[in-house]
DNA sequence: TTGTTATTGCAAATCATTCTCAATAGTATT
DNA sequence: AATACTATTGAGAATGATTTGCAATAACAA
């Protein structure tokens, strides 16, 4: 939360760096966010950034590994601080909301389906979608 | 295989749509293909058919079900023909190929995943990277 | 404070995909 | 088989998300 983060990686100390990583830090309910998004908040709290640049600083915090982006069904790429800890996503279909989840046994499981079928596991992407307690008919 | 394909859905048989189903139905080593792919295809067998028509038929066949759309890493989407059978991929980061599997236990398991979140589960996307056996080091 | 280089803003450029619209092709009907 | 009616196609323009080019500006080290 301190600019050191953006030292550390090797990114200069900027205005529109440090508040697009305030926003993502921001603990609230929403945890995912688009470029759009993002530069919305800005644009109502007074800060004028480029929608560029915001997606060229997503891109480059991104690329340093301080947030991680999702390609859910939307037509747009969200993304999210990436805190350490890997959990994959179940997202409504209807409200949009987005929940975090850790299962051992999925995890588990890639890894042998992976070296059963040959493969050297790199990556995964689990996304489950339905309908939120609040959106069920 | 047959025109009854396209007449069971509710689509009336022309030529751009049964060159593109018979490309799908080719049980190729590639079973995925993009839009652009299947456009080439058709280009390169001297068969003339717009871009924007492929995308259409493609559509119309995700419509009714004939073919399942999927969006990998790459930015574009992919198709491939529905056999009926669930599955998910495992798509190699290299030579870009793609193969299928079907785990019951992580099915299971993503079910109970939803049902302890208060979902309702609807659909669910799992798509693992890496390397194939070909393209290791 | 000054110099050097990275960063920003804005507009133009891309890319995949969709849409518009006039021309054409299926198909059910004489 | 010819006609009539509507769906489908092709070509290019339009779209929406994201990227890029470039001149102006801001970081930061000296």
């Amino acid at each position: 939360m301190k600019n050191n983060d953006l030292k550390d990686v090797g990114l200069k100390v900027t205005v529109p760096r440090v508040k697009i990583l305030k926003i993502l830090e921001r603990e609230g309910d929403a945890k995912h966010f688009s470029a759009e998004k993002i530069f919305n908040i800005l644009l109502a709290e007074g800060d004028v950034v480029g929608l560029a640049t915001v997606y060229r600083v997503l891109t480059q915090f991104e690329d340093a590994g301080l947030v991680i982006r999702h390609h859910f069904e939307s037509e747009n790429s969200v993304f999210e601080l990436n805190k350490g800890s890997h959990h994959d996503h179940i997202v409504c279909m209807k409200c949009g909301k987005v929940d975090e989840f850790f299962d051992g046994v999925v995890e588990k499981r890639q890894q042998s389906i992976a070296k059963k079928l040959g493969y050297q596991l790199v990556d995964h992407n689990l996304n489950l979608y339905g309908f939120c307690s609040d959106c069920q008919t």
